[in-house]
RNA sequence: GGGCGCAUAGCUCAGCUGGUUCAGAGCACCUGCCUUACAAGCAGGGGGUCACAGGUUCGAAUCCUGUUGUGCCCACCA
């Protein structure tokens, strides 16, 4: 026996093999004759860690680039991070509380030092694990979208948009987030599912000029009542048509308001009675638009109360605290009503989960209708194909009611707005502040440097992400034509070499933050898509199918699986069950399941390997090489199918079925020899290319274990590598040696079987007649038969007596099985019948199909004589079974 | 409230343009095996009227409609 381990153990082989292939520079790709075929990573976060559903993402990434090299494209997969600009903020906004220091006592330049110095330190970190899964990315070309390029090409693409008049400033109600006081987009912000409990106050406000007439409202939001500006009412609802041009006083500050008439309001809801805060509230600004109200913003920027309040006591008070003060002083001077509790949706920062405060503010916007058409037409068309297709329909109702995108964001981290201000409050859009200057002193040739000051906000992390796929490979930075606002691919012939891209892989989550954003800037940067196919991966949830989260602490630590398990296990397991689109639930077993395959595999080499070999081939297995040749050249031509239409997870389980039951459990009993006798060389060299065939095939999802059983099973010359082998060229299939082979498979389980059920061990030899009629399969088969299925003799026709003989059909044939037993007659008799009467309804359906002229006519020919073969088994089945009943 | 999807064995899911040798796989369960590659294994077995009700068709798990359940996305109900 040699000294291979008797289980497979991937710590010892793993991390070999993947030095071995970084130092012989495989990930790395250059622009060459051969076709390229490219996929970005989905940059995480720079501070992020590996999560589950990271490796889900990137074992799909890393299974199409390795089948890419075999079929002879040049690969490249581009990895990078993401500076993440809010989540990234937000950490180290932690971090430097933890140590005793405010945000807002440091500068901008020394804040960001300190974000640097983390990003430095913690940064990049989940891009090391991502080489334990075996992703074959190709690191020199590691880019990170705040690199000095990336930056600069963010900050040209913001001016050209400028300058095309697709950004604008605008006054908006925007989502406010007080504790990282930073606008958020929609996107940003969260709804807890359920709803959170409220309560509904009801305040009354008196109608001006009378003495006791009050009108009752409902508010969520009572501390908002100092920003009143009106009273909306539905114009339909009777009980309050006489209140027509009159006024409300705002309890407290004696601020009259108008009531005013809208169909906005529901009369069911509440009271009927809506008060109108323009400045906290989108509805109303609306409302407010509409009415021509007056404005008033109550809030500083941290949530808590500003002058406008209007009551000294509660100046600098924070909302929360505001509103519980104030329903307080609403309830004791009797302007409180009543109080209820409902459940509502409350808006929530995703980043810091405070609640959201609208807010008017001045934003910097793009316009998504001059930039989303081709967005969606290129989609529409497929010439970017989402898999699965069903996102089509949601991409499409998002696209057609998209609206403007908020850029700006109120942070440090990221990409500084290259808008400056002049001292008259007007702007200029500019790449540097050279430039900016120049423009300005256009307006007023006095102006200095000194003069201009550069909007303090940053962009938007997908602002920068969307040029990903162009970005990577330079394509804003030598190839950007200012004039025609395009890149030129002539000037950048790596950008034309690599993209478009052939494949995204991510989470359909991301795919209007993301995916719809980089197909825009692709469109309107190149005109062409930025990836052929989107695939849209599913969410890894636990077993309960609740999200994996940090939180709830039921996620599994990635890098403690591939331990555990092995990263081909790993990446096996999470394969095991992952349709395109198709959420998965994580359980151990998955991960056990790959980890088994693995020693199923590393287990054919120690049998291999152990083998004592002897000089010259064994012409009596040659029809079971043939049935190899027939079944491998199958599994190669249905393999390259299925991966080529990305069906990942049936792929490998093609592979996985095959691997272990035709080849170990069928293929590898029949030309095993008996213990202790050598195997023929012919026949080891032919199972080792056999071997060698299914691990190239399964390369692309094992890579580690696929390699080292490579290298096991005969000595290489240096550079000899799976990593390197082309996919192989399938042969041809011949149906005969399919046949012949599955039949063999048939006649084995039966005599099996026959002993399972007679309780017998198989090492009682058991004799066996076959009414066939073609014979030559046992013939070609019978050195198997005899040794595998322990045959004692094989008697072509029929017994002349059936007594104690067990019957059975292997396909069509009869035959009959004398294990020197007792029989039960009357058991085999209602088992012959059972199956007559299966057959004969089996038949009857047939006929019936076949004597339907319309089917006859309009089924596909290959149909109509599969049901003639069928009809002609069956009859010959039933025959037979006909037959063994009348001989009982 | 609007849109989209899903419902197949105890569990997780396959089943591609409708054709009864398609009702499947893995896990779980049961039986028998320490057979000298593998007990992380080997040989077998039980288990589903393909959510429910209609319809189209010669034929439906597969297409259409409705019902129920369930999930996701979008949305401003105070």
């Amino acid at each position: 026996m040699s000294e291979l381990n008797k289980t497979y153990v991937s710590t010892q082989v793993e991390n070999k093999w993947y030095q071995h292939w970084l130092e012989r520079g495989y990930f790395k790709s250059q622009p060459d004759g051969r076709p390229s075929y490219t996929i970005t990573i989905p940059p995480p976060n720079v501070t992020g860690v590996l999560h589950m559903g990271h490796m889900l993402n990137n074992t799909i990434q890393d299974i199409l680039i390795r089948t890419a090299r075999q079929k002879g494209f040049n690969a490249c997969w581009v990895p990078g991070t993401d500076h993440a600009s809010i989540a990234t903020e937000a950490k180290v906004v932690r971090m430097l509380r933890e140590q005793g220091i405010k945000k807002s006592d440091l500068s901008r330049e020394e804040f960001l030092e300190h974000a640097f110095e983390w990003k430095e330190k913690y940064g990049g970190i989940i891009l090391e694990q991502l080489k334990q899964l075996g992703a074959s990315c190709d690191w020199d070309r590691t880019s990170f979208t705040m690199d000095p390029e990336y930056y600069e090409a963010v900050i040209k693409v913001f001016v050209d948009l400028y300058n095309k008049g697709y950004l604008y400033r605008g006054l908006r109600m925007i989502n406010w987030d007080v504790e990282a006081k930073t606008a958020l987009s929609n996107e940003e912000v969260i709804y807890n599912e359920a709803g959170e409990q409220s309560q509904l106050y009801s305040v009354r406000y008196k109608i001006e000029g009378t003495e006791d007439e009050y009108i009752t409202i409902a508010t969520t939001r009572p501390e908002t009542i100092f920003a009143d500006t009106a009273i909306a009412v539905n114009p339909e609802d009777e009980r309050y048509q006489h209140l027509k041009g009159k006024f409300a006083i705002v309890p407290f500050v004696n601020r009259r308001i108008p009531v005013i008439f809208d169909e906005y309001v529901e009369k069911d809801f509440g009271t009927g009675c809506l008060k109108v805060t323009p400045a906290h509230d989108p509805n109303d600004y609306e409302l407010g638009q509409k009415h021509d109200l007056e404005v008033i913003d109550m809030f500083n920027d941290d949530g808590t109360a500003n002058e406008k309040v209007g009551v000294e006591a509660y100046i600098g008070m924070d909302r929360f605290i505001l509103r519980k003060k104030f329903v307080k002083e609403l309830e004791a001077e009797g302007f409180l009503v009543k109080t209820e509790t409902i459940t509502n949706k409350v808006g929530r920062s995703e980043r810091t989960n405070t609640v959201v405060e609208p807010k008017l503010s001045l934003q910097w916007f793009l316009d998504m209708q001059k930039i989303s058409a081709k967005a969606l037409e290129v989609v529409e068309n497929d010439e970017v194909q989402l898999l699965p297709a069903k996102f089509k329909n949601t991409y499409r109702h998002w696209m057609e009611n998209v609206r403007d995108w908020c850029v700006s964001r109120q942070l440090w981290w990221g990409h500084r707005i290259p808008a400056y201000y002049l001292p008259d409050g007007s702007h200029v859009v500019a790449v540097s502040a050279d430039e900016a200057l120049k423009q300005a002193q256009q307006k007023d040739a006095s102006l200095t440097a000194a003069d201009l000051k550069q909007d303090e906000d940053v962009l938007d992390t997908w602002a920068s992400s969307w040029l990903w796929p162009l970005q990577v490979f330079g394509g804003f930075n030598e190839a950007f034509d200012t004039t025609t606002g395009k890149i030129d691919f002539a000037k950048s012939p790596e950008l034309r070499y690599y993209y478009p891209t052939q494949v995204l892989v991510t989470a359909p989550e991301i795919l209007f933050f993301w995916v719809a954003r980089m197909i825009m800037a692709g469109m309107e940067y190149t005109g062409e898509v930025p990836f052929k196919t989107v695939y849209l991966t599913g969410i890894v949830r636990d077993k309960q199918g609740r999200k994996m989260s940090k939180s709830l602490g039921n996620s599994p630590d990635p890098l403690d699986l591939i331990r555990d398990y092995g990263a081909d296990g790993v990446r096996f397991g999470m394969m095991s069950s992952a349709p395109a689109g198709n959420d998965i639930l994580y359980d151990d077993k998955m991960v056990e399941q790959g980890r088994n395959f693995c020693n199923k595999l590393w287990n054919v080499l120690r049998l291999l390997k152990g083998l004592e070999v002897k000089p010259g081939d064994d012409a009596s297995l040659a029809p079971v090489f043939d049935w190899m040749d027939s079944r491998i050249a199958q599994v190669t031509t249905e393999l390259d199918r299925l991966v080529s239409e990305y069906r990942l997870s049936e792929a490998q389980k093609l592979l996985y079925n095959f691997i272990w039951d035709d080849f170990c459990s069928w293929y590898l009993e029949w030309i095993k020899p008996p213990f202790g006798e050598p195997v023929s060389e012919g026949v080891l060299n032919r199972t080792i290319e056999y071997l060698e065939q299914a691990m190239v095939l399964l390369h692309p999802f094992m890579p580690f274990i696929t390699e080292e059983i490579w290298h096991s099973i005969q000595d290489r010359k240096d550079g000899d590598d799976i990593f390197l082998q082309a996919y192989p060229t399938a042969g041809t299939v011949n149906a005969a040696a399919v046949k012949n082979g599955e039949h063999l498979k048939s006649f084995i389980s039966t005599i099996r079987n026959a002993r399972a059920k007679a309780q017998l061990s198989y090492k009682e030899p058991a004799k066996v007649y076959i009414c066939a009629v073609d014979t030559k399969v046992y013939q070609a088969f019978e050195n198997l038969i005899l040794v595998k299925a322990n045959v004692s003799e094989m008697i072509f026709g029929e017994p002349e007596s059936t007594q104690n003989l067990m019957t059975e059909l292997v396909g069509v044939d009869k035959i009959f099985i004398d294990l020197g037993l007792a029989i039960d007659i009357e058991a085999q008799r209602t088992k012959i019948e059972e199956d007559i009467k299966y057959y004969q309804g089996f038949i009857l359906s047939v006929e019936k199909k076949l004597s339907n002229e319309r089917f006859v006519q309009n089924a596909n020919p290959d149909v109509v004589e599969k049901e003639r073969q069928k009809l002609a088994d069956g009859q010959q089945k039933l025959k037979n079974l006909e037959e063994s009943l009348a001989a009982l």
